[in-house]
Parts: C-alpha cells; structure tokens; sequence
DNA sequence: TGTACATCAGTGAACGCGCGTTCACTGATGTAC
DNA sequence: TGTACATCAGTGAACGCGCGTTCACTGATGTAC
C-alpha cells in the first residue's frame, strides 16, 4: 500500500471515445473542490487523472470553462436531491420541509461543491445558457412548494411566496455556511433548525406540530 | 493624473515610531480584501504601502497572521456596529431589528472584509484569544437582545433565547451571502426583509405592525 | 489483400509570472561616555 | 562638546515553487483506394 508503488499509468482512450476524458477531468475537478485543499487548479486536475497538464485544454479552453462546468453539475445535483426529497411527501408543509432539509444535506455533504456553486465568482460569460441562471430551476422548485402551502391553506393567505421563497432560500444558505465556517459552534441538530426556521418562517406549527420540548 | 507620475516615495518613520508601518499594513490588507480582486497577498499589502515585501516581517510572522488580524479588526468593527444601532432603540425588538440590519449592511458594505471573516479556513491557533472565538461577542450581544424581547413578552416565551439567535443570525447571515453571490437576483429591498425575517422568526408582527402591501 | 494517409488522443519542453520566505545588508539616529 | 556604538526601520537580491498557457510533436488506429 506504499505510496510510492507504481502507478498504473492510465491507458489512452480508444479512437472514438476521447469524451470520456473530459468526463474523468470533471469527475477529478469535483474531487478536488470537494477535498477543500487549496483552489482548483488546471494542473492539478490532470495530475490526479494522470494526464499531461495540456491535455485539460482538449476539453475544456480553460480553467473557467472547467469551473463552470463544476458549477452546473453541482447545480443539476441539487436540484435532483430537491426533486427526489419531495417524493414521498404527505402534504404541502411536509414537501416544502424535506425539500429543504434535501437542500442543506446537500450542501453539508459537499461543502466544497457547494462553495463553488456559490462563492466563486465567474465571469457571466462562461455560463452555457444566460438566461438560466444557476440554481434557477432549483429556486422555481422552492417558490412552486411554498405556494402549493399556502394555495392548500397550510401558510396565510398574506404571503407573497417569490419573496418567501427568497427568505426561506436565504435562511437555508446561511444555515449551511455558517455551520461550514464556524464547526465548532454548539449548533443544534440540523433537521431541528430546518424544520423550526420553516415552521417560523411559513407560520406553520401553530397547530402545536412541532413539540417545543 | 497620469499613474507614472512620481510617487511620492513614503518616508520612513521616525524612531520610536515603526508601529506606524504595522498600522499602515492592517489598512493596506482591508483594503485590498475589500477590493475583492484576488486572493490577499503579502507582496500585494507591501506594494500597496510602498515598502519592500521583506518589510511585512518586521510587524507579522507571516501570512496567516496577517489576515487573523484583519479578521479581529472586522469582529470590532461588527460589535462596534451593533452596539451602534442599538442606541435609539425604543423597544427590545426595534432594537432587535435595529441590530439585525446594522449586521446586514455591514456584511454588504464591506463584502470583502464580510467574506475574509467568515469563509476564510484559518488554523486555529493563529487566533489570539483562543477562548474568544471570532464574533463570539457580538453573537452574544445577539443572544442577549433575543432574550430581551421574550423577557418584555414581546416574542412567545416558549422559545431559547440562544437557538432562536442561531437561527436569526444564519439567516442574516445567508441573507449577506445570497445577496454578494446572486446580485442579480430580483431581491427585495433589504431592510424590508431583514424585518420581515426577524418578525417572522421572533414571531412578532402579529399586531400588524409591518404592512403587507 | 496491401498500403498510404488522415485523424485521433494525447505528450513534453519551455515561457514568464507572482508568490512566500531566507539572508545578509544599510543608513539614519539616539545615547553613553 | 565630541565621538563611538547600539539600535531602529527598514532594503534588495535570491531561492524554489506551482501556476496557466504556447508550441511543435508523436504514435496508434481506422479508412480510402
């Protein structure tokens, strides 16, 4: 198991399937945002999937466009994580609830990914569809859920649910880097929080749902 | 006006004085942080000042303490904020909401000093006060103001006064957050939200008191 | 069936850059005698 | 009052590193004739 044991130096892809290079660099680029050491770098992706530096630029014209990539990956992730959490949901209120808890695993589970998806700054050019903006579909998905609660009477009738969306959203986000940033601050259980900064938020729980002890 | 002019080639301090050049380096790194273009560098923060990069040495170990330093600067500054807003309140939770946008407009007038405190990994034993972790403080003035408003019977008694904080100070925090990395997103006016989530979390406003049109 | 050729899937050396850090140094200035 | 000396507030050259990017290239493989 010593490090210094050869390496199985990577055979070249087969005529015809040069693509799966690009997918092993992308795959190389999650893991290495994922492990939190030091920014993504181009030659850094190659030198995990065992390929000359230069070989990055046949898929990809550069470092940005990789990155982006990362991004969109991350995102169609989460809004899957999203989609599948609402499933088995009983009502409304359960399927806003789970769709968020569903957002914050994600993003606790993959802290590294889910810091690029939203802390990188990337010119705007390098998005693959403008009018998508990232995360878009994954926000709608949010706003459709909080209206479902208050269309089924579940929240007050008062609340606009885009703003409401953007609150909860928010709140989410937050929940998640601050317990990224700050690890070793007694935070309670997660899925408690969630659930309570739902409930408070959406004015749910009034019917005594959530026990306060 | 021409950037090639002479620049003025900055004297050296006088005897007894050469804490002056620590100060000048502190503000040098705010204000390339806040710049936002790069990661801060020690030979970025000595050309800004007009000093050789050798010249950070003289007044910090290295790197990582340079930034802990900017980082207890910007916790001053927060508390500082805070304890501001605070002084015209004229119920516990005005000054409640007084404290939460005070935090907001901090975080969002000073994106860069906002991020470097928060989603900078720094080894733990560079801070200074291992006790005091960063913003500790300014958390528990936080906490102290949630209590307030339950002891006043403003806010249901039925609640933590620590969690309910917790829960308030992600979201603002998530609120800063979203805003710097989605700023083309349609949000609403930030002050209108940030009460909105305060009233909605603390579960005040049940007097009508912000109106929804 | 044989062979020339185009294409594919990469490689490897080299470039210039900014970085953190080291080392020995310099020149002004206050102070002891 | 004069002078040697210690200290202070820095400087400047050099190092090795990893980085993004360029350029010309290589060797296997499928295909046209």
């Amino acid at each position: 198991m010593s490090q210094s044991a050869v390496k199985a130096p990577r055979l070249r892809n087969r005529r015809g399937e040069g693509e799966r290079l690009r997918e092993q660099l992308l795959a190389a680029a999650i893991q290495i945002v994922e492990s939190e050491d030091g920014p993504l770098s181009l030659r850094g992706v190659a030198r995990r999937v065992g390929v000359a530096a230069t070989s990055v630029y046949l898929h990809f014209p550069d470092l940005d466009h990789l990155l982006a990539t990362v991004m969109a990956e991350g995102f169609d992730r989460l809004t899957a994580a999203g989609s599948a959490a609402a499933q088995g949901a009983t009502d409304p209120a359960d399927e806003l609830r789970r769709r968020c808890r569903a957002y914050c695993h994600f993003g606790l589970d993959q802290p590294g990914l889910y810091r690029v998806m939203f802390e990188v700054g990337l010119p705007t050019e390098v998005w693959r569809d403008p009018a998508q903006t990232p995360g878009r579909r994954s926000f709608e998905n949010l706003v459709a859920a909080v209206r479902r609660c208050i269309e089924a009477g579940v929240a007050p009738a008062t609340a606009e649910p885009f703003r409401l969306a953007s609150l909860i959203w928010a709140a989410e986000h937050g929940l998640i880097l601050a317990r990224i940033s700050r690890p070793t601050f007694p935070w309670a259980p997660i899925d408690e929080l969630i659930d309570e900064m739902v409930n408070r938020l959406m004015a749910f729980g009034k019917s005594g749902r959530h026990s306060s002890k």
